[in-house]
DNA sequence: CATGAATGAGTCTTCATTCAT
DNA sequence: GATGAATGAAGACTCATTCAT
């Protein structure tokens, strides 16, 4: 049982150290909901269960906060992917499996779709997040991507091509999901599993030829 | 008595019939660059060449002006489809290719681009305008690739398969090369030709198996 | 039957001359339902069929029309007055009976109150309307009064008091009765017989005494 | 780097408690000036010596702040009456003439001509504000003279008559005082005191007859 | 004369940001 | 540190007024 000590009935202050990360969790709701411009750091503060002054202690600006956000959100998703390559013994088509799969359990995450419903509304207005995202998160994915085809080609699975030259072409159906189901999603939403089946059923009868 | 300064304002002028059609255009423009949140009305005035008031003679408020920008735009680009798809005597591969080609002729043209950026970025916050655009459009393609496909099957061209039953999987790939050039434009710019190519490619590879 | 001759479905254009009475009107309709401030000249002109800028043909600003509605409303109500007061054989009581009875008729009229709700309500913020107002009736009703008053004196059938030297109280109740209709009328009206016979009562309480 | 120049705007004052009150006594000034429709919200903020911004911490719109300042003026001027009327001992006529007394002295009061001035002009537009000082004022009073004339009746003071039936009558003076007074004060302004005196004068005279 | 498009000066309202407590 | 009152700079929207047709 707790003592009795607070009798005004305000939760347990929290660490201080919870704070900021609180009012990103608020801001990224609000921002994904709203988008930047028509979010306003007052529904941020009531989220975060404090008053708009407060948030000003920890992001200097609104757009502080709002880069502050998306930037916590970049995970370390694919941190792991060029050393699985690298070490892959199997076929090139079960790598990009591999991938594909990965990718689709990765973004269709509560978490993830919020961030990529921002990132996707509000990418083009902020440079600078864009570029975050392309350096830490896309870029990346590409880099892997481009070495999964040298990998193949090298292993003389695949010859070269227009669709190995350009091999981002070949996650383009998962792109669309997501992008799809933030904004056609409340009308006619894409059901993840059924679009991974068909996305690596295209895969595979595009590359699993002389299996 | 005063000297014949220069008389207050420009002279006004008196487009009538052109006068909406400016203002959407304006709008248009100013919504793709800012959002429909930070767009202020008197860019689009001043844009349009007229002041904030004049829109208010043509546009209730600013979402109507934003509403209608995004209805005006709707083209008929793919009402042409059905009858085109129903009279083809080719082969589902070529009709795929006829399709994507048009796909990317179509999309990556100045104004489709913008409006394609509206629509990503504010699609969501606008159930009326994502539903307008589903229901001409998008829900069109959608329509067109089934039959697609069902004719396919129907002439022992394809067999079911997870792809044939989603086959909007297929042109993921442009999906993503839109929203792609949207986000990440500005710092590594997908060439339409070259991911149609690739595109192309995968379309054959993945369909053309047996030539 | 009308001939044919005008096919749109027009109405027949007024005579020009009636113009500025239709706008007088109208205006007075708006500005008694909304006030000075409220109301638009373009409900104005719609009331009378035409458009905003015809107005200005007549007059030249919101407020001239403002000032030539109420003007044109003046009737000659009182004109009358002293001359029956002159003439008048009959007892004081009797007179005032006259005036109160013609008070209530002229004043419980859809043309006055309409008037009288805009004098009510924007005569503070109009001087020149209120000294209109003064000049051409409210004083002349008091100075009716004052000699109604200085006749019973002299006639020997009332004594120097407070009342016969502040007259005016004697019609308290009818002004009282129009602003409360003005006011409360939407919750308890006051019905203007009903008031009348009080009031009349009352004056032959007060004034009839000894007959 | 910059000379200590005066920083920027004023201090910025703290009277949490005092602040809806200040703004409220500056609404009713400028209220009662210039009528609701055009009272800018920037003249009050500049007479309570705050910001336009402020008022909207208190008060959700000019609306609120209108209804909000004519509910705070409500005195319970006619609380007491009741019981007054109640207890008294005295004649109807002294009764009268104590409630007729305590209505000059109630309303002609710098605070109080305001309201009226403000119910005067405006009550017609505000059903809402109408109906609040309907029920908390003016039917107060209304049901006051009701028993008070019943009273009389009962003790035969009085007979039944249209005047004991419509005993609003008694009190039309004071309210013409008031409304000439709004409308055409500056004129010829009716100096209360002499007007009481006629009114009780008059009253003295309806009812006082049987010594 | 009448029309109605266009203007431009407001006015309400919102909100990021600051600051005294 | 946190609070919330206050600020001030916008921005949407309105409307009296003007003017080309």
């Amino acid at each position: 049982m707790e003592p009795a000590s607070e009798p005004t009935g305000k939760p347990r202050r929290r660490r201080k150290e919870a704070r900021p990360h609180e009012i990103i969790v608020a801001g990224l709701a609000e921002f994904a909901e709203r988008g930047f411009a028509a979010t306003r750091l007052e529904d941020v503060a009531a989220r975060a269960g404090i008053v708009k002054g407060t948030i000003y202690r920890y992001f200097d600006s609104k757009e502080m906060l709002f880069e502050a956000a998306l930037s916590s959100g970049i995970g370390s998703a694919f941190e792991a992917l060029p050393e699985i390559v690298a070490d892959y013994e199997g076929s090139t088509l079960d790598l990009l499996r591999l991938l594909v799969g990965r990718l689709y359990e990765t973004l269709f995450t509560p978490e993830v779709e919020l961030l990529a419903r921002i990132i996707i509304s509000e990418g083009q207005r902020f440079p600078a997040v864009a570029e975050l995202y392309y350096r830490l998160l896309v870029g990346k994915g590409r880099d892997v991507l481009r070495r999964i085809m040298e990998r193949g080609l090298a292993r003389g699975e695949l010859l070269p091509s227009p669709l190995s030259a350009t091999p981002e072409a070949l996650i383009g159906p998962v792109v669309m999901a997501i992008v799809w189901n933030t904004i056609f999603g409340r009308l006619d939403p894409i059901e993840p599993k059924r679009f991974l089946d068909a996305h690596l059923d295209l895969l595979e009868k595009a590359l699993g030829h002389n299996g």
